[in-house]
DNA sequence: TTGATTTTTGCAAACGTTTGCGGTAAATTT
DNA sequence: AAATTTACCGCAAACGTTTGCAAAAATCAA
């Protein structure tokens, strides 16, 4: 079946395309008596706009691209559908392509949204990218880019961000006022600033604050590697009261190890962590965490995007901010 | 700045705009040497077709439009991962809304994906969604649907989803072969086809090849009310040796119980679900589960879509398959 | 009535491609 | 040397809109 088009209603209505178009948009200058008539033919003949012509028309698409490293994951999905409902009331649509940490793939989903000349994209840069020329070419063509999550270092982009270091601190605050003393703490991929902000500034302030509590640092790659320290530095003659996790990875190899070797939370050991929510409430008791929310950052991205569509670039730095949440694990 | 055309490549090149047009994708009519220059051009000008004049000549937009009652949710993100890969391999793009469950919504969702002119879109329904008409109309814009997990009854359509009964069989066979003598089974929302599916698979097996076991039965529509319900059955005074759960969500509720009551799995009890793997995975033991990969989901669909696109309509029904995974909690 | 407004409508170009068809010049055949 | 083929290339229409401008029709003023 041919779609219903402007020229068709034209055709049935003896009137001019330019007409049919106006009187669909309720223009002035066209009768009510006409406006009417194209409106009933319209819907009896299930017409709908086509997106394409009218975007080489007006060359806007209305469509907003989005880069995340996986879509199936805690964070990024929430995120996703924050912007995906502010999408939805501002009369976007999504367009949401994974890089899987690769930068190939993140320059292919680039090229893609320009072809498809998007009106901006929300990006979270791929672990290992550094070069931000396939960047420069989206501002090149007008096409506003905010990041989010993994930002780059510059000021001159746009970016939004968990306040990662006001994280870490928030969790040491409380690790302290439990009167902790022995503190194994796992931090993630040491080559990410996520890892190291978040593992610098608990550093820092347990050091600042709480000289005489023992800490254990340490990096891990997986779940599993979380849970294999974990281990291991219990296995030493001297025993933690308290672990902190840096992401829920981390925390669910830790838990693993717990529930493995039937240790009592929080009486045998405190839990605290930073995580969206999700991954701290499967467990009894829940466990404590500083909130940083996949929802709120897409919030606040979204506000960005729509603030540099409207007007002056705004090239600032967000943060959203941290909050902790009590479990019962500590 | 300015995007180049092919109009601008053809001015700067003396030619005219078909023979740039040509030249760009190796068409035979055109010579190597113009083909080199035209290609020469295009790169150091950063030429980039415009996806929407090409979409508006040839009338195929190479998008997907995707329907999912929400993007945050274990199953339904490793679906889009899945075809997000297979689309990214086939040249397609993929757009994605959520219908929060909401029929408007989803109504809203097909109407952009209309106006987008999308290539296809992959459905699941809204749990309540009953009018199928707003499908027909796609159908009527030559417009395939395939849909996944929850589908229509109705033949005509194209359906991909789990074997939902065989889920249930896999999980009823194992139960039997571990020897269970007292079962509680948690399904969810009754009003759902894939509850009523799985539970009735479930019971016809147990009580035609395990009568004399004895079955629990109970439908809950959380995770809290998987977790109390489970509490409450235990207080009776018949203990139960085996408990079965037929989500993740009911599972999470079912581990919290039996965390907080301080249980030992599979010893005191054994646990059994069905499950993309993740959560079960967060448990020591791991749990054991009948396995529903949404990745495999997703890989069955775009097949679906594909056969759909080039030639005759398959209007068939494929499930795929489950397999038991061994995890340790039985 | 005639001219001046105002209201209502239509023309035509443009957005950036693709593609059938026709045309020219060079290469090949007779 | 004429006739035929082959290799390249350009013209122009079409896809479905939007919109500045001009034109026609209706209304008003005198």
């Amino acid at each position: 079946m041919t779609n219903t088009t402007l020229k068709l209603l034209a055709q049935q209505l003896q009137l001019s395309i330019s007409t049919v178009s106006r009187a669909l948009k309720d223009h002035p200058d066209i009768s009510t008596a006409t406006k009417e008539k194209v409106h009933a033919l319209a819907n009896s003949l299930d017409y709908e706009p086509n997106a394409y012509a009218i975007q080489l028309r007006t060359q806007s698409s209305k469509i907003f691209g989005v880069i995340v490293p996986a879509i199936a994951n805690l964070f990024y999905d929430s995120f996703i559908a924050a912007i995906e409902e502010e999408s939805r009331k501002n009369g976007y649509a999504l367009m949401i392509l994974q890089s899987s940490n690769n930068t190939d793939n993140e320059l292919n989903n680039l090229k893609i949204f320009r072809q498809n000349r998007v009106s901006g994209v929300f990006a979270c840069l791929s672990a290992h990218t550094h070069n931000l020329e396939v960047y420069e070419k989206m501002s090149d063509r007008d096409i506003p880019v905010v990041f989010f999550d993994i930002v780059p270092k510059d000021n001159k982009y746009t970016k939004v961000r968990m306040a990662d270091e006001r994280c870490a601190i928030i969790a040491a605050e409380n690790i302290i006022q439990r009167g902790a003393k022995r503190v194994l703490a796992l931090f993630g991929d040491p080559g990410l600033s996520i890892s190291q902000k978040r593992k610098q500034a608990f550093q820092q302030f347990m050091e600042k604050y709480a000289p005489k509590t023992h800490c254990t640092y340490e990096n891990t790659y997986s779940s599993l590697e979380a849970e294999a320290a974990f281990k291991k530095h219990l296995s030493k003659t001297q025993k933690f009261d308290t672990v902190f996790a840096m992401t829920d990875e981390i925390l669910i190899g830790v838990m693993k190890a717990i529930q493995a070797l039937n240790i009592k939370v929080p009486k045998e050991i405190g839990v605290i962590s930073i995580s969206n929510g999700f991954i701290p409430s499967l467990y009894h008791p829940n466990i404590s965490y500083v909130e940083t929310s996949g929802y709120e950052l897409g919030k606040l991205a979204f506000v960005q995007m729509l603030a540099n569509l409207k007007g002056g670039k705004t090239l600032s730095e967000l943060t959203v901010d941290a909050r902790f949440i009590e479990g019962g694990s500590m």
